[in-house]
DNA sequence: TCCTCCATGTAACAGGTTACATGATTCC
DNA sequence: GGAATCATGTAACCTGTTACATGGAGGA
């Protein structure tokens, strides 16, 4: 039930319409919180009949401008600090690691090695959101900032994971027989 | 998908039950894919359905116990090497920093130290695992070594993260208006 | 006029969680 | 005999994904 406490989030900052979530939904939360489109306005709906939002004005076409009440302000507040994170993160990278044993030894390498490169990637797209995240400062950003950070040092303990990992398999193949 | 590969990797290192792959998912994929039971079940029916996995043998209770067929060992190969990672992993945990700004400063800085707090916590759990699956010597566990020293750089780095996110909220909030 | 963007909604399906339901075997 | 454990199955519900469907407003 994490998206109606980002939707909460998201408009305890400033009001917003659907629309205008879903594209912050794209651009600051796309790597911690992905949500589709259908799936935005069906919470909106349902956080409107809960009254934690309410609609604060109505524009063009069919625009409707939504903004959090005391209720939902409240909700957030107490999710955010009272209610414990809940699930182990599922990994299918970690899943298919448990699994290398099922693959040629050379192919086992090759896969831990591609899942170096593919963190090299992922810690160059977001050292380029650096500087755009760096100038900002509203609430949003500063503590985006936060994630950021946390971002940047995940993808280079993968890196370095996965280069220690081949090693590690790599020196297992080389005395096969002692 | 990925449930289905859980279980197909788990077959092709031994035949067993539903029962027997039930206590697997607690024990040692509990941090990486957990499962229910009523989730296993369900997919061991359809992996038989579709010809990936077949009835070895009938045991007392109505006990079945399950092998991997050369068509599921080819689909985990396949699974393994050439289909991409697909989900950015969701954390409801680097959602709520997102929003620590709803709290108050002193309340966003305790919660940053919860979360250091709970890393260490994770972290100790995680050693004490180490010399259990050390001792051990199947393609599982060589390969269970990996993925635990993941889980340990990991949690190291929450809890690394954490202080120094902490102390900058910190330094953030000493100098409020210069 | 036509295209793009703004803007909302719904339906079908897949995966996951919780709870309920049942019964056989083994050990004390 | 009773308790713990082995063993499987199903139903209801929630979340998330994909796809379909519709229409207004503004600019070239």
């Amino acid at each position: 039930m994490s998206l109606r406490h980002a939707v909460l989030g998201l408009l305890s900052e400033a009001p917003a319409s659907g629309y205008d979530l879903l594209k912050i939904f794209e651009m600051s939360l796309a790597n911690v919180w992905p949500a589709t489109q259908s799936q935005l306005y069906g919470e909106l709906g349902k956080l409107t009949d809960a009254g934690l939002i309410e609609v604060a004005a109505e524009g063009p076409r069919g625009r409707k401008e939504y903004r959090v009440t005391e209720a939902g302000l409240a909700e957030l507040r107490h999710w955010i600090a009272e209610v414990p994170p809940n699930t182990v993160p599922r990994s299918d990278v970690l899943l298919r690691v448990f699994f290398l044993g099922a693959l040629p030894a050379d192919q086992a390498v090759a896969y831990l090695r591609s899942l170096a490169r593919d963190a090299e990637n992922d810690l160059a797209h977001l050292r380029s959101l650096v500087p755009h995240v760096e100038c900002q400062d509203d609430n949003l950003s500063v503590y985006g900032r936060l994630a950021l950070e946390w971002g940047l040092r995940a993808s280079e303990l993968r890196r370095e994971w996965a280069e220690w990992a081949e090693e590690q398999i790599r020196s297992l193949n080389v005395t096969p027989r002692d």
